[in-house]
DNA sequence: TTGTAATTACGAAAATCTTCGTATATATTT
DNA sequence: AAATATATACGAAGATTTTCGTAATTACAA
């Protein structure tokens, strides 16, 4: 189950605003990009039919849901990365992701709470 | 400069060996997965025109080198997957890269340590 | 030298992904 | 009711990526 890049923008959106009609979806689209409404019409029941994505069919204008979580295709894509790109090496892609730009004071305290929590064990 | 799937798994196997003619780097791909001799072929010189390789051919098989360093190629994409993916929440990311597997204490060390020298700032 | 094997070059088929036009159906407005 | 607007369905063109067959060239072996 690997979205595409289109793909993931429409899920995107979807974790983001909640379910959607087409029409919603393709004008929030449309903010980042030029795409025409059947281009996300279209894209939407392929994704259906993938399985990506459930829709409610009672009204006209149908509804959709995305299926996979946020956390689940996160989760998939990282270990993707981290086998294709990273050659597995786990702290490598780790360092990369903190070294080059702004960490706030926030996330860094998370981030020693969860290595305290990890050196527990 | 954005690598296709194809692309990576031949400049990994490039990053891990060292330059190689396209026989050696067939056969090694070969070691995970099915692949003819001209489709690498094929594929290392549209890399080459990409100019994500460059070439010896001062000999009858070419020997073939990556351009692109790991680093950048792994910073430009772990990039555009927290923008994609993680909507840009970047300690989302790495808490889900560090959260479900094992992580050596020589990691931990290394993570601490970055760490602080972050907070130095 | 003649034939066999290995290599590059190149075109194009195959597969996948993205985009949209057109037809049809359903609602809304005048 | 007729005209207009909005929605879905669907096919297919376009774009990109992947795969490989064939021809031409160069080395090697019988």
């Amino acid at each position: 189950m690997k979205p595409t890049e289109s793909e993931l923008e429409i899920l995107q959106l979807l974790w983001e605003h909640g379910p959607l009609t087409v029409r919603a979806l393709n004008d929030k689209l449309n903010k980042q990009r030029r795409v025409g409404y059947t281009t996300s019409l279209k894209m939407m029941q392929i994704m259906t039919e993938k399985g990506m994505l459930t829709r409610d069919t009672s009204l006209r204008s149908h509804v959709y849901v995305p299926v996979l979580q946020p956390a689940s295709v996160q989760s998939n894509i990282l270990d993707h990365v981290l086998k294709t790109v990273f050659m597995g090496d786990r702290s490598k892609l780790v360092l990369q992701a903190l070294g080059n730009q702004h960490v706030s004071r926030e996330e860094l305290s998370e981030l020693k709470a969860l290595i305290q929590k990890m050196e527990e064990k």
